[in-house]
DNA sequence: TGATTAAATTGATATAGATCAATTTAAATA
DNA sequence: TATTTAAATTGATCTATATCAATTTAATCA
């Protein structure tokens, strides 16, 4: 008989938000418990496969994303095949916007990935019974706009050197606020990743790297592990020499 | 008698809102008429002088602002001096975001200058009761993401004349959108500005466009006015050589 | 209106970071 | 485990943009 457990699709409808790991760190954590199951049927849940894409630049948008497990990393790219690197995502961030224009950057999976899709009508018909949501979504977009103009005058205006330095401890805090170990931290991306994330190529990159490494500022615990002097990089941070 | 003309402040209370010149445009536009009385009563209207700082980086935020006359620049200070400007406000623009941290910048007027204050707590328990309110907010927070990941991208990776190009072209899109006139542009703020917004330095942004004069894809009507050709401009940003 | 101050332009030079190229190291795969 | 492929490092050189400095133009003020 299953009455309603298979009513809508395959993606345990009702239930799987009381189930899900990001919750904690999601947008919709204000959620109360007695509405999940309401609210799970909005959404349905896929996984994607190391490096593929979940959407490309310039697509029709009618999705919002929320990350469930494993990297995202979000890009431009332009005409003569530069790119630039917006963000690089973990379990509870969200993407593809609140808004249906088209994607204006591109989604990539780093590793196996898993994700609630939202249908904009849908989320927007949701939006609308609870505020609570509403407005903690606004909270979230508002502070990613607030990082997102860091960014802005980080690349506009630090070195190239500065800009690692700020990059290493922002990772170390990131890893802080989500429970994991701040200090030796962990890179998941390429070099090459990391700089099309900061503005640079990937040879500066190394060499700034390199450079740290020999004066003892970091030290690599393996080739994806670092090792923060913390005062020591706040300090490079403040030098204005 | 007023019985209730001056029971809150001396900004026309309720009635202000009714007569703004800048609703069209802001994050109000969607509350309606017979709403208005009550809107007005949670924010108040302040005049600013030109160059004067409505608030400076670092200062405790309690507070929203609606620009509703004049333009404001905000920006981020660096220890050595060195300036991001993250943008050139018009009115219907907000800022001092929707959240009770610490202002992560400074907002300057350019120019006299009108705003509307909203308290934190109040503009809060306001949304509670207007969720349409809300997520027009949201919209627009989130469209200011996207331009915010469109400028990381643009600094990130432009030289510099693409930059001063995309630059005046989008300004001439802005003032279509607002209904002025879309080209000759006006500039309203100085080189060292412009300097300070694209992340380059005075001489650069003048040398790039003294060559563009030279190439005829720009012609200065004035000093502070812009005729774009078009065509040749947009043909510039998809320039790969 | 002339004097003063600020903004913009232009030139000469320096340099941070890009580009091109080779080598080393690490990861993936047969 | 050996082989292949990809990532990271390092070197040599180039170049776009910054820096320093002088001049011109525009704006402000007495």
């Amino acid at each position: 008989m299953e009455p309603r457990r298979s009513e809508k699709n395959n993606n345990y409808s009702e239930i799987k938000c009381l189930h899900c790991l990001a919750k904690a760190h999601s947008f919709c954590k204000c959620i109360a418990q007695d509405k999940l199951p309401d609210f799970s049927k909005i959404s349905s849940q896929k996984k994607f496969k190391d490096r593929s894409y979940i959407f490309l630049q310039g697509e029709k948008n009618d999705y919002f994303y929320n990350l469930v497990q494993g990297n995202v990393k979000i890009f431009k790219v332009f005409e003569d095949g530069r790119i630039q690197i917006l963000g690089f995502l973990y379990p509870g961030d969200f993407f593809g916007l609140y808004s249906s224009k088209n994607f204006s950057y591109t989604a990539e999976c780093i590793g196996e990935v898993t994700c609630c899709i939202f249908n904009h009508k849908d989320l927007d018909a949701y939006l609308d019974k609870n505020i609570e949501l509403t407005k903690h979504l606004l909270h979230r977009t508002t502070n990613e706009l607030t990082l997102m103009q860091d960014r802005v005058a980080i690349i506009g205006r630090l070195s190239a050197r500065k800009r690692i330095v700020n990059f290493f401890l922002n990772i170390s805090s990131q890893r802080k606020r989500i429970g994991w170990q701040e200090n030796p931290i962990v890179l998941p991306m390429t070099r090459n990743e990391m700089a099309d994330y900061l503005g640079l190529t990937v040879e500066t990159v190394s060499r700034e790297i390199s450079k740290l490494k020999s004066e003892e500022i970091i030290k690599m615990v393996d080739s994806k592990q670092v090792f923060l002097n913390k005062p020591l990089l706040e300090s490079e941070l403040s030098n204005n020499s």
